[in-house]
DNA sequence: TTAGTAAACTGAACAGTGTTCATAATAATG
DNA sequence: CATTATTATGAACACTGTTCAGTTTACTAA
């Protein structure tokens, strides 16, 4: 039997949802660069202050959309069948479902990894996401095909090398890109192939 | 002989040199962040006003900045000798120069490929810099021991992996990173090995 | 030297931004 | 019904980029 104080809690809770709601439609209307704790309010009905009882700050907000936004990237990875005796083609194809999520959320991707937190000197943990990309390159590690077996060190670098591709196209849509869909199909090759211990083609 | 108008436009220009000058050591000492019109007005001891007499805008300052910070990585790169007879080796030295200039210009790097241009409209022709790294990759393809011949995307790939890391590290310092020494070399190995037709390693 | 013109400069204002706080309206409780 | 919490808000603070009507300065022609 719930009390007064956990319905109490339930309320706070929706509410902050529905402010998070409301948020997430500015940002997907008009880009994250016009989203501001004023227009939110003005979507919302109410007074700028009143979103400062349920967040701290216009950055928590924002924080709370990208989290949600990474739980989603999480599922769709867990979603990726694992075949046992094909570890390269699993990692393959959770690089590709990280570039196509960073280029659908390119505003969540853009606040995620690629603004300069106000308070950088607190430790950052990684997300659940970045840890199935470790694990798909420590089985890889495990099958004994990789040159290194420094897991952390691979997958942070493999990791660099799909930001790159993922936040170039977000940042320079106008860049004169070579034919999209092959250079990230040659991207994803390279890196991974570049980790193999010996590299026969064709 | 320089006529008075001339002398007029030469002063103009020392002008607008001494801006960016002040706006360059202001971005320096507190961070881009922290570079506001108002600032440098203060830094300047004029209005505000004087310097729209000057610039059109804040980002034509900022742009003109990063272009000469790029002038800077592109006298780098040049200064980079190469050998005929190793021409990866050659690429390798580019790519670690690049990565190391964004480090050091950390600020100037994030404005250029960290931050949404204002108007993403107009195409963007690559800067000289990026050419150097295009001829790298081409005498490697020339040598034949690339896989593919495909000088843009190859070049392009190879950007957006030496991007990645560069970004990640300026992005997310507190991200708990393998000994960055060894990660970057290890980056720029695989990434370039990964292009290699085959691949007999030790 | 002086009058008139052109160039250079600026204070104040406009329209925004994130955030805070005393006050007012509302809801819950004794 | 009176009192106490809770919730909401208008106004203000301290910023931001940018514009523009005036003012000051510099240059030119008489």
């Amino acid at each position: 039997m719930p009390t007064f104080k956990d319905k109490k809690q339930q309320i706070r809770h929706d509410l902050k949802q529905t402010i998070l709601q409301h948020a997430s439609t500015i940002i997907q209307k008009h880009g994250i660069r016009q989203f501001s704790m004023r227009k939110l309010a003005l979507e919302l009905e109410c007074s700028p202050a009143t979103i400062y009882l349920y967040f701290n700050n216009k950055e928590e907000i924002l924080n709370q959309l990208v989290e949600s936004a990474f739980e989603e990237l999480s599922h769709r990875l867990k979603t990726i069948d694992f075949q046992e005796d094909q570890p390269l083609a699993y990692l393959k194809h959770i690089l590709r479902a990280y570039i196509d999520f960073g280029l659908e959320q390119h505003d969540h991707y853009q606040f995620a990894f690629m603004t300069s937190r106000t308070k950088p000197n607190q430790p950052l943990q990684p997300h659940e996401a970045f840890h199935i990309l470790v694990n798909a390159v420590k089985t890889c590690v495990e099958a004994g095909i990789f040159i290194s077996t420094d897991i952390k060190m691979v997958s942070q670098s493999i990791w660099a090398c799909i930001h790159g591709i993922t936040s170039l196209f977000i940042v320079l849509p106008n860049f004169p890109w070579s034919e999209k869909e092959k250079l990230i199909q040659h991207h994803i090759d390279i890196l991974v192939d570049g980790n193999l211990k010996s590299l026969k083609r064709k």
